[in-house]
This record gives C-alpha cells, structure tokens and sequence, in this order.
DNA sequence: CTCAACCACTTGTGCGGACGAGTGGCGACT
DNA sequence: AGTCGCCACTCGTCCGCACAAGTGGTTGAG
C-alpha cells in the first residue's frame, strides 16, 4: 500500500507562484493576479489563497498593497545562504583521517559554565579537524555531558559518518532547536597553530547546542584561519 | 474628530495569549486551552485563534501538536538580542570627538567591487572611532557613492547625531532593506592598532547596505579589537 | 490479562460568504 | 479646467461550518 501525501494545497499554490516567479513568467514589479482571479484559476477558495499570498509575503516573494494588489519582488535571498559554523559542524560528518581524538575529561571551568554542570565533572571531548581540498580549514572541539551521550556512539573513538546531529536524533531523539554562538579573533595556541599550519590570527567560535526547552546539548569550539571572507551573513532591517 | 484604529481582533488574541504567558498564568510546558476553548472564553471565531496560535508558533511562542494541543515554549529569545555590527554603526550618532575624517576619494579597487561602482570613481569617506567607557571599541570606516551622498549632510565634517541611517531616510526617503556582513580575523594595520591602541588580532567586519531592489547604498569596514565575545548570535535550527 | 475497536478530544486544512477599507478611473457637475 | 462623488476593483479581516487526521483513554471481546 503506497500512502503517498499530496501536499496542502495552500502549499500548491505557493509552489505554482514560486515557479511563476523563477521562469520569468511573472517578473519582479508585475502585479500578481488578483485573489478572485487566482481563485478562479487554481479552483481553490480564496481562504486558501489569501493563506498562500500571505505566507509568500511573510517570506518575501511578493509585496500587498491594501487596495493595489499583490507585487512580485523576486526570489528572497534565504536566509540559509548564512555560514551558521556551529550547525555545520553538528551535522557534518566525520571521517578517519579527521578525526584527532575521543576522550573522557573532567569538565573545565569554562566548559562547565557553558554546559551548565558541575566543574570537573567528567564530560566527552570529540576533536577533529575540517579539510578543504587538504587544508585544514577549522580546528573542532565538542563537549558533550556524560548523560547526553550515553547510550550513544559519541564516546567511541570511531568516526560519525553521519554527523552527531543525525546521531543524536536517530538513537536518542534528541531535537536541536537553537544554537548561540559566540564569536572572537585571537592568536592561535601552540597546537591549534601546528594543526593550522600558520599562527595568523584566528576567529574562534563558541557554540552551544540547545534543545526546545533551552537546555544544553552540547558545547562547541571552532577555530577557523582568520584569512578573509570566512563567514558571511546577510539579514533583513526590520 | 478621534479616529481611532482598534487592532485586529486576531492580534488582540495574540497579546491575550502572550500577557498570560509572560504573567506566569501559563507556564513553560503547560498546555493552552483549545482553540474551541478560546472561541468561547473570547468570543471570537475559531478562525482567528488559529491565525493567532498559528502566527504565536511560527514567532517561537507556542508549538503546536497535531491532535494534542498547543504548548507554551516560553517568550521567544529574540533575534533581535542578535548583534548586528553592520547595522548598530549605521543608526548609531555620531559626535564630535568620535568622528576622525569626511574625505572624498578615487574609490579603490576593493571599494569599488563592494559599491558596485568602477575603480576610481570618487566616493565619500566618513572615518570614526566608537568608544565604550572611554575605549575605543571599534574604528568604522564608510564609504558612499556621490550620487548617493548628493543633496544630503554626509559630505559635510559635521557629526550626524542622528545616525547615517535615519538621515538618509529623512533627507532622500532611501530605505535599508538587508545588511550583508563578511567577517574575518586579521592584525590591525599600523593605523588601527594606534587608534584601538593594541596590536591584539581584530575582527575586520566588512558590511554593505542594500536598497529592497538589491543595490547598494553604501559600504563600510569595522575593526573591533578581538577579545572575547565581541559578537553573539542565536539561531534556530530548522 | 491483552489487545483491538471505539470514542472524545485535539489540531490541520478547506470552503463560501460577508463586510470593511484603500485605490484609481470615469463622468457629471461646477 | 478643476473638482467632487460614484463605482469597480483590490486586499484585510472575520465568521461558521465541514471534514480529515492524530492522540489518548475507555471499553469490551477474546
């Protein structure tokens, strides 16, 4: 028995518009057909297209003018085009050569503070180093709290091929939700810099991973060569 | 003659809901009352709770479960707290000991891609430092095309008190759609390391300011001295 | 005791209709 | 010529209803 969903159809209608807008047909600055006309068009009732025109408005394909109509303004730049380090090395995956070392270490002051336990108690350390076209792009370190990762492979010294975040979710259920990062430019330590293979200047960044109710997963260090360009983000003013 | 706008009766659920979530009455984790529930305690149709509860979740005030309920996840942690270099230096005031220089300069070439103007197109600069209890937290540099600038204060050495932002919209109503920022980790410069005085490694912010059309209204580059936690940022994820 | 059917409750989606309010064009009156 | 009012058209909001679908407890047959 094949249950395949069809998609809601405000969901169609939103597609239909979509790929109006990408093939040229409606271009930015063109008003849209009138609801009524939609309506007529697509045989849906106009709940269903006001629901679609507004969702695309809220995402920023079209514009409404009360009383004007509906305006295209193009494709939104997603925001997804930001470099988010932290979510990225969450589902990255590991791999033999990358993987430095797994261990089990009592939790560092700092670490303890963004962890939210004890200090010294016992935590996992994953390390790793990111590779671009055999460089080393970013040095990564994980902590995660003993009691998050029982059960799991994240206190084995073997490769996650795909990616703690996959993990996490397949065996424990575990839900990322938000993530804070926060963010640095100092000089490399001695071994970050052996691994970077220069002691240029690096950007750190501090990640913690939280789930629904705001506790945390697990805490992250990224060291990233400072060069240029290493992060982009692009956002909206209000 | 008073005329007064009453705000939508779905927005008036949506504040109902959040005062009650902010007072405590429902508490993180607790279950709202259902959309019937809410029709009959407000006397609305069910159509706008829904548009209220659906508009709360997709803010990150609520989540909503398919035959369970709605549940209250707590005030959302705004992505407003986020910081946004880019835009806090285009709003911020300026004042006499803070502004350096108001040049204008054959744009160079990195300039130039950055404006989308050719190489050597004059343009104007407005160099200053920020200070912070008396340091100085970050030297900004702007550089705007003339064609931008014309009919406005910002060629003038004066300072702005009211920020580049809100002159711009005042004077020439230019609107700031998106903020695009690239971020690096570098020493300063010679000049940077004397005014930030350290020659600790920088954050090197380089931002432009975008029209709702795409173009660019102007670009700057902010140095922040590296130290710790300069730049914060919380996203969710998926 | 086990388990499946059932039922009451929840949210998700969809319809048609209704009225309000903003916009712009056209024609009639001044 | 200018202006005013009307009207057709747009989107904004709201209602009541209907049915689908997911969840969890109760009930009754085995």
């Amino acid at each position: 028995m094949s249950m395949d969903f069809a998609p809601p159809k405000y969901a169609q209608v939103m597609r239909a518009i979509q790929e109006r807008i990408e093939s040229g047909e409606y271009a930015p600055g063109d008003m849209l057909p009138s609801e009524t006309q939609l309506v007529r068009e697509l045989g849906v009732g106009r709940t269903t297209v006001v629901r679609a025109l507004q969702t695309l408005a809220m995402q920023g394909w079209i514009e409404r003018e009360h009383g004007r109509g509906s305006f295209v303004k193009g494709r939104p730049e997603s925001e997804a085009e930001n470099v988010r380090p932290g979510l990225t090395a969450a589902e990255q995956g590991e791999s033999a050569d990358s993987l430095i070392e797994v261990t089990r270490v009592p939790a560092s002051r700092h670490v303890a503070r963004l962890l939210g336990v004890a200090e010294r108690t016992p935590v996992i350390v994953r390390k790793r180093v990111a590779r671009q076209a055999d460089l080393v792009s970013a040095v990564e370190t994980v902590w995660i709290p003993l009691e998050i990762a029982v059960g799991t492979d994240l206190e084995k010294a073997e490769p996650l091929r795909g990616g703690i975040r996959r993990h996490l979710q397949a065996v424990k259920h575990l839900r990322f939700d938000h993530i804070t990062e926060r963010l640095s430019a100092r000089k490399p330590t001695k071994d970050e810099a052996d691994l970077l293979g220069s002691s240029n200047p690096v950007l750190g960044v501090t990640a913690t991973v939280h789930d629904p109710a705001g506790n945390v997963l697990l805490a992250m260090s990224l060291v990233l060569p400072g060069s240029l360009h290493e992060l982009e983000d692009v956002y909206k003013v209000r």
